[in-house]
DNA sequence: CGGACAAGCTGA
DNA sequence: CAGCTTGTCCGG
């Protein structure tokens, strides 16, 4: 041992100067002036060494280092630890990457270099072990969650904490008695916002709380300073959060740095878009979960239609029965089986007499999948081709026909403006006949409109929900298109945007309304949301799932990809694990447990070609 | 990921 | 066999 570092003293101090990182450590630079001189004094052979991990996608591995000397003498290694980020010569160039263990033992025969720079602070330890265990529960790469760790620009040092937070005390309610179950979910009013769960966890102390929706974080961390508290919006206020604070935000909020975390909160549980969208697919819900457990500190889950996954990781509390009947609309269903079928047009007869002439009034139809149509957005003419037989479509950043015979940039033939819009053929033609119905202008909505609204009347896509902030009635044009969604959640997703429209109309006693046309009256769904009692969604589907094995009741993951046959290929028969596939180039991995799965696939070397994988992947 | 190096292909 | 492409390996 003694023997090995000698000779690395020697080789590091004099080292040949081809290396050029080696270079630079004989002259000086990043390592700081002490090492310009003959490193006669300053003993390498003693020197620190940390482990790092590269920020750099493909390596996945950890690399040792030594703490220039020089660092040491000025101070700089005060800062140095677990999480700091740094930058080290790797093969001939310079990466960034994470130091994740300090004073280790090097691993022998090899020929360690310094670090090359210390950028700032980073992800605190329990954030580095949280990452790998994100990487193994989806399946990823430990990069991707130091990543979502990290602050976005480099922060030099952390302010320390404001003066002790004053959080407001009020009587005991629903959500203080969560917390003192560990786990617990609490099914809310649809409109319920949040403010008071929120609360209830500051007054534990700093809080970590979740929300799948940009602007209700907002709206929260307004209120939660507004009563005194010291808010950090993830993911802007990172050097906040460090030094000591409650943080509100989205998915990224999850993996703020939090030293003194008392107390998570996930609001709207159920909603989809706290679900990371690319690989790995985490989910906030799962990721703040573990996090709480680990830290010994108690989370508790809301939404007015809890997943089965909450209803799993603890129990759930509600209110009463008849109070929480009153939190959702009035649900009118209109059989559309009754219409003349001949006549069967987008809007049943009666619905006219549904529509009350002075209320704020939202239609939803999500024709989905329908053939997407551009227009000039100057004269309205559709895009076509030259001799007008055909339509265009966008691609990348010219208008291509549909055969591909023709392309050309984004000009509009007949006006030549360049700008251009989406017509939705269902939305917009349905805009022009409820207009005419009811004899007054219909603004339309979808995902991609850059105003808001101003009619009374307004259709859209589902989009519109998300947009609209208050009306009294929404319409559910054709919610069979929900209903029989071939979609494994299609039942779950039905409800949850009963329940998104539920938020905007407010509950029945404020003379909320929602009117649903369907061919499917008597569907669970529906019954349920007429009840306000989503458990009936809940119970039937919980058993499907457990006796087909889906999770939560089991593990699900999905292989895609060029790579994918190769990985499949080498993972193998492992005992209790089924693998399907290939349906279109996409294999499913099914499994009672995770476990098995999960420590195969992270043992597996990554082959050269792309793989996605899904881990629990919320549509197949 | 990206550089180094080896093995394979092409053309004269 | 130089000169190039493609594949494989590995980084401290």
């Amino acid at each position: 041992m003694g023997e090995d570092r000698s000779r690395r003293r020697r080789e590091v101090g004099a080292g040949p100067l081809s290396d050029p990182d080696q270079g630079r450590l004989a002259l000086g630079d990043d390592a700081g002036p002490a090492l310009a001189d003959p490193p006669h004094e300053t003993d390498v052979s003693d020197a620190r060494v940390v482990r790092v991990l590269p920020d750099v996608v493909g390596i996945d591995r950890e690399f040792d280092y030594l703490v220039p000397p020089a660092w040491v003498e000025d101070g700089r290694v005060e800062r140095l630890d677990v999480g700091s980020m740094v930058r080290i010569p790797l093969s001939g160039r310079r990466v960034a990457g994470w130091v994740t263990a300090v004073d280790v033992d090097p691993a022998p025969d090899v020929r360690l270099v310094p670090l090359a720079k210390l950028s700032g602070t980073g992800p605190p330890r329990e954030l580095i072990d949280l990452a790998g265990w994100a990487a193994w529960r989806w399946a990823g790469r430990r990069v991707a969650f130091l990543r979502a760790a990290s602050p976005e620009r480099m922060v030099a040092a952390v302010p320390r904490r404001r003066p002790p937070p004053t959080v407001p005390t009020g009587p005991r309610d629903v959500f203080d008695e969560a917390f003192e179950h560990g786990v617990a979910t609490v099914r809310v009013a649809p409109d319920d916002d949040g403010y008071d769960v929120a609360l209830a966890a500051c007054r534990r102390g700093d809080a970590l709380i979740v929300t799948a929706d940009v602007r209700r974080a907002r709206h929260l961390a307004v209120a939660l300073r507004r009563a005194g508290i010291a808010v950090a919006l993830a993911p802007d206020d990172w050097a906040v959060a460090a030094g000591g604070a409650t943080v509100v935000g989205t998915r990224s909020a999850a993996w703020m740095p939090m030293p003194d975390l008392a107390a998570v909160v996930v609001i709207d549980e159920h909603d989809e878009r706290l679900k990371e969208e690319r690989t790995p697919a985490w989910h906030a819900r799962d990721v703040v979960l573990e996090r709480a457990r680990r830290a010994g500190v108690p989370t508790v889950l809301t939404s007015p239609v809890p997943s089965l996954e909450a209803l799993r990781a603890g129990p759930l509390l509600r209110r009463e029965r008849s109070v929480e009947r009153n939190d959702w609309p009035i649900i009118d269903v209109l059989d559309r089986r009754l219409d003349d079928p001949a006549k069967a047009g987008l809007f049943a007869e009666r619905l006219m007499s549904y529509l009350p002439p002075d209320k704020r009034i939202v239609c939803v139809l999500n024709r989905t999948g329908r053939a997407r149509l551009l227009a000039c957005g100057s004269c309205g003419e559709l895009v076509r081709t030259e001799d007008g037989s055909s339509i265009m479509r966008l691609d990348d950043d010219e208008l291509v026909s549909i055969d591909g015979s023709e392309r050309r940039p984004i000009v509009c033939i007949d006006c030549g403006s360049t700008r251009l819009k989406t017509l939705r053929i269902g939305v917009e033609r349905a805009a022009e006949e409820l207009a005419a119905l009811i004899g007054e202008p219909v603004d339309e909505v979808t995902a991609t409109s850059e105003r808001d609204p101003t009619s009374r009347v307004v259709i859209g896509t589902e989009a519109v929900l998300h947009r609209t902030i208050e009306s009294d009635v929404v319409v559910f044009l054709d919610f069979d298109q929900e209903l029989l969604a071939v979609r494994q959640r299609a039942a779950e997703q039905a409800m949850a945007i009963l329940a998104h429209a539920a938020r905007l109309t407010g509950g029945r006693h404020t003379g909320g309304r929602i009117i649903v046309q369907t061919r499917q009256p008597d569907h669970d769904v529906i019954a349920a949301a007429r009840k306000g009692d989503p458990a009936v969604v809940a119970i039937a589907e919980r058993d499907r799932r457990k006796a087909l094995m889906l999770p939560p009741y089991g593990a699900q993951v999905a292989l895609s990809g060029a790579g994918a046959a190769e990985m499949v290929e080498s993972f193998g028969d492992v005992e209790g694990v089924q693998v399907r596939g290939p349906v279109d180039e996409r294999w499913l991995i099914r499994a009672e447990h995770h476990a098995p799965v999960l420590d195969r696939l992270s043992e597996l070397p990554r082959p050269a070609a792309r793989v996605r994988i899904e881990v629990d992947p919320l549509r197949v």
